[in-house]
RNA sequence: GUGAGCGUAGCUCAAUUGGUUAGAGCACUAGACUGUGGAUCUAGGGGCUGGGGGUUCGAGUCCCCUCGCUCACCCCA
């Protein structure tokens, strides 16, 4: 048998058309906050990601799909939207400009055993607005967010924490390093966090709980900088609704991270739905100007399981319609009558065997389709048509201009 | 990478302490029904019981290995 790898899935209709809809939606909110679509290529040279994300970083370290081309480059399918588009950034020179806002929207790929919520091919929608070092910039991302989650209909919970810049970071993460090594015993999860402290706010080790609990907080060793621009985050955040919860055991897997940085999560899901945050010298590690960045990604997937109905949108049909035929010779009449329909936004439906109008009929219920129309021998002299409701059965012959007019 | 649970028809599940030719419902195809679907009835197609090995007179059932799926850890959207 054929079959799909591992932890990659086919999504198919009418799943796709949540899908359709979910993606016009949220690149509709990025337009609206003058992001422009960015379109970059699914490989990129391995060492993009290794270098950007953190050789700590598991996603760099060991769950890349990384493979060697045959002029020897080393190639990976992307595991995150940010690195290719700052990329991309530098790349085009378009730090010209003094702001530039980008949107993206596809698959990525990380090489994780598959469960609840996570798969190795799996999609994302995020935004990076480049250029801008005023916190206002973060405020109107998490508008945006917010403002995604409320045409969804979908409450979120967003969780926000800074983790101070290259000159605050530093000492705390000292700090942290040192009153972990005297609380934790000697192992290789004591390595782990002696890599990257931050770690232990993820752990779920219920031993490490009280431990987190009475570690020092980043607040108190954030810079003068950092802390006016986390406080006017805030104050505006307050002022304009944003309703955050100020957490300050948020940590984030990436190190191209920098002060700003916010998860979200959907009901009292366990996994973030959204995750982001800023990266002022991203830029400048890859050999650009230092230039600040901020940015997010949602999980399409994670955020589909958490909502059952997606507005409709203006690009689909306005109506469906099963158009049956009977007698001889209708194929062509039929194919005429759908044509005309179509050209006027009206879906149509055939039975393309064109047997019997009870087959035909039978297909029509089993699609689901709530409208029949019936072109007979009959109609097609009168250039009416009969239409059927499925549901109460009730029919009526009209002329065929009628249908077109709803 | 580590750990746990589960694999019988397209789907949901049966099959006596191991016992003949592995069944049912749903779904599918055809007919009853050549201008009317759903309901009913009849008939039909579908399975190397995930794969391999072992124990046994005999394995869907017991043992080992392997593959797959699911869940959790690690990590993350």
């Amino acid at each position: 048998m054929v079959r799909n790898p591992k932890g990659m899935r086919d999504i198919l209709p009418p799943e796709t058309l949540k899908w359709r809809r979910l993606e016009i939606l949220l690149s509709k909110v990025a337009l609206l906050y003058g992001y422009g679509e960015i379109r970059t290529p699914i490989l990129e040279f391995s060492d993009l990601f290794r270098k950007g994300l953190g050789d700590q970083s598991d996603v760099a370290l060991k769950e890349m799909y990384e493979f060697v081309d045959k002029n020897d480059d080393v190639l990976a399918l992307r595991p995150e939207g940010t690195a290719p588009v700052a990329r991309a950034f530098i790349q085009h020179h378009l730090y010209d400009s003094p702001m530039v806002k980008l949107f993206y929207d596809g698959p990525m790929f990380r090489r994780e055993r598959p469960q609840a919520g996570r798969y190795r091919q799996f999609h994302q929608f995020g935004v990076e607005c480049f250029g801008i070092e005023e916190p206002f910039v973060d405020v109107e991302i998490l508008l945006l967010v917010k403002r995604i989650f409320s045409l969804l209909g979908s409450p979120l919970t967003l969780h926000i924490n800074s983790l101070g810049c290259n000159e605050c970071r530093p000492r705390y993460m000292d700090a942290l390093r040192r009153f972990i090594a005297d609380r934790i015993p000697e192992d290789e999860e004591l390595d782990r966090f002696m890599k990257n402290p931050l770690k232990l706010f993820d752990s779920k080790n219920p031993e490490h709980s009280i431990v987190k609990s009475e570690a020092p907080k980043i607040t108190s060793f954030l810079c003068d900088d950092c802390k006016e621009h986390y406080e006017t985050l805030m104050d505006f955040a307050s002022k304009l609704n944003l309703d955050l919860v100020e957490d300050n055991e948020l940590a984030r897997g990436f190190d191209y991270y920098t002060r700003t940085v916010f998860e979200g999560y959907v009901g009292d899901d366990s996994l973030a739905v959204i995750g982001g945050g800023r990266y002022d010298h991203l830029v400048a590690y890859y050999g650009g100007p230092d230039i600040p960045g901020i940015g997010f990604a949602i999980g399409l997937e994670r955020l589909l399981t958490t909502l059952d109905e997606i507005p409709k949108v203006d690009s689909e049909p306005t109506k469906t319609y099963f158009l049956a035929t009977t007698g001889n010779d209708m194929v062509m009449a039929a194919f005429t009558l759908a044509e005309l329909l179509r050209s006027n936004n009206i879906g149509v439906i055939m039975d393309l065997r064109q047997g019997k109008l009870q087959k035909q009929l039978k297909l029509a219920d089993k699609m689901e389709i709530e409208n029949v129309l019936i072109m007979g021998e009959e109609e097609y002299k009168n250039n009416t048509v009969t239409v059927r409701n499925m549901k109460t059965g009730e029919q009526m012959v009209i002329p065929q201009e009628a249908v077109i007019n709803g």
